[in-house]
DNA sequence: TTAACACTTGATTATATTCTCATATAATTG
DNA sequence: CAATTATATGAGAATATAATCAAGTGTTAA
């Protein structure tokens, strides 16, 4: 078939770097169940909190989650639906059980 | 819901990395459509035979490809189909319009 | 059997990513 | 206002990943 042109592969490739973390992906399995706040994040995925913000604040100049200030907290939600594509895209294949409803494509 | 365990998550998130690599998503694009040996995917993606070499020997022990000698040539395929699960994903979200039939879950 | 081709591997250097620690800001409470 | 809580940021060290180059193996074919 045609081959798939290169800079959409040079971007999908960044979107990939993007989540290919264990923290970051851990963190958007959890967003893709409704915002969390820096903290709820920090006790869900026992991260610190220097490093977790780093890694939000990565996933947010890349446009795939966005933030929001309420009060002293800060709520993190996936801006990108296509990350969510993507994530679940993962689960279908890495977590089959948990995905009893679809199939993939 | 039930959050994703974290061992789960360490292994996608190492799947992850394995094609979160422009050229080595370029080689997976191109084996979605058939095995072919590193001549050609050095033709199709420009690459260098020792870097194509070395990213193909990664995935090979990531078990994400799998080759096969005939002759003096080396034919790789996708030994993984997750993984071709999860670049037709990607092309349904980078290049919807090249996939006209179906949906994602 | 020697040359050419197809591919792999190892070593080195270059580059990018991640973590940690210290410090900074902003809202909240006493 | 001072102290506390929630979050962000910058600098540096630690680590991981990638590219390049040189040399090595196996196969075909003259």
């Amino acid at each position: 078939m045609e081959p798939i042109p290169r800079e959409k592969i040079t971007v999908a490739s960044q979107g990939l770097r993007a989540i290919a973390h264990e923290l970051r992906l851990a963190v958007l399995c959890y967003l893709l169940d409704g915002p969390m706040c820096v903290r709820e994040l920090m006790t869900a995925t026992g991260a610190s909190q220097s490093n977790l913000s780093q890694h939000l604040s990565k996933m947010r100049l890349t446009g795939i989650l966005s933030n929001e200030k309420h009060g002293q907290h800060v709520y993190y939600r996936i801006a990108n639906p296509a990350f969510e594509d993507l994530v679940n895209a993962l689960k279908h294949i890495y977590c089959p059980e948990m995905c009893d409803t679809g199939h993939l494509s």
